[in-house]
DNA sequence: TATTTTATGTTATAATATTAACAGGGGAGG
DNA sequence: CCTCCCCTGTTAATATTATAACATAAAATA
């Protein structure tokens, strides 16, 4: 579109189905799928077509009638509109079990993110390097923030540090928080800030299995 | 598709929510909240009230006109509604990183979910042992998920092998699958899956970003 | 070349979720 | 006891999202 502040508002769920779709698309083998349809795309997500379409035309849509879409097309517009063309430095904090996994993430390549910094505040760990990215003291958060230009950082803290972290995190300039601890975080607006609570995920397939399975007793109570 | 144990369906939203309330409720000190009102709860998750209480209507409500809610009051209805009453038996498959991790989650527990199995294919893997648990090679699978009833099953495999494991946990008998890696799985009608992808979370964060931060160049075209 | 098929972009309709408004219940204070 | 205020449960209205329907364009086929 004409407007790159977005004038029409683009719902949530789009987005979030624009990032399936281009992770989708990214690992099926480029050989054999150099075109794609709207259906075969759906089929492989489960959902309709029509979702599809109608999350493109937010954007102007991909291709032309008639043509189905072209694969690379498809992906280069996916990561310009995910804002993923141009290269973000990160940091994380916490190198607890949750921080190494993602410390060893080899996606983050792929979604043109450079992790540029591991903090803890534990001694044992400080000094030990995980790919090549040493862990510091969480002191030099801002420094390094600051030299390296960065403009996300991951929380994997214990709860009840999670906010101060982030504090420290925002004070230091960052622009985006991923916070993976179980207490939400806050921060003032103009900083983008994603709780991404694991315990939900796990609660509602567990609400999914109570309504499937049946009920062990036909309790008399609620 | 409609459920006979529910009446009316319950919006998938609302569940997440709960859940959302769940989690909140359980990491404030209870000593300082044996009481909550749906716009204390709200303000802490950054809601509005009538969205907890509209919530809360589905099942009827948790407290009555006039009173604010109790908190364990609140805690047992949200968890009975959810089906963390019923302690379930979960297992791994896939022993990276990532797979690590949630072996060593503590919120299990408190989620009334036992890890009674860690499988990997890797023999160098195999026999280490993580909290108490040993990992054992995947062909046991069937094995462990009927001896120790097992109901979820966890996958935490690279995207190549994800199918094949998903196929595995559901001839084994597994009802729910929770699957960490980057490829959707699916299977046959009656079973859960929840298909849980990082990069999907790092990818509505980066959009935001870029819907927040100035556009380095005005670019021409879009 | 005419026609059928398949595909996308767009618009219209149905379904769903959010937000607001309202109706009573209980406690505090005069 | 009465009034005021705060609270929840419920219902109604609004806004948002998902689905279906349609128009059009290209390729395939006869």
């Amino acid at each position: 579109m004409e407007n790159q502040t977005q004038k029409k508002k683009v719902p949530h769920m789009t987005i979030t189905r624009l990032a399936q779709y281009l992770n989708c698309l990214s690992l099926l083998p480029r050989e054999h799928y150099k075109e794609i349809s709207s259906k075969e795309l759906a089929e492989k997500i489960g959902l309709k077509p029509t979702v599809i379409r109608q999350d493109f035309h937010h954007f102007g849509g991909f291709g032309q009638a008639g043509y189905r879409y072209k694969v690379t097309n498809l992906i280069e517009g996916l990561e310009r509109i995910l804002g993923l063309d141009q290269k973000q430095n990160l940091i994380i904090i916490g190198v607890g079990h949750l921080g190494q996994a993602l410390a060893n993430y080899r996606n983050f390549d792929k979604l043109g993110l450079r992790l540029v910094g591991l903090f803890d505040v534990n001694p044992r760990l400080i000094g030990i390097t995980i790919r090549d990215v040493r862990v510091r003291d969480i002191d030099e958060v801002p420094t390094v923030v600051e030299r390296e230009n960065v403009h996300i950082g991951i929380i994997t803290t214990p709860a009840d540090s999670a906010q101060s972290t982030a504090n420290l995190l925002i004070e230091s300039g960052v622009k985006g928080i991923w916070n993976f601890s179980p207490m939400n975080v806050t921060g003032p607006s103009g900083i983008i800030i994603q709780n991404e609570h694991l315990s939900i995920g796990m609660m509602t397939l567990s609400y999914q299995l109570k309504q499937m399975l049946p009920p062990l007793s036909a309790s008399s109570e609620y």
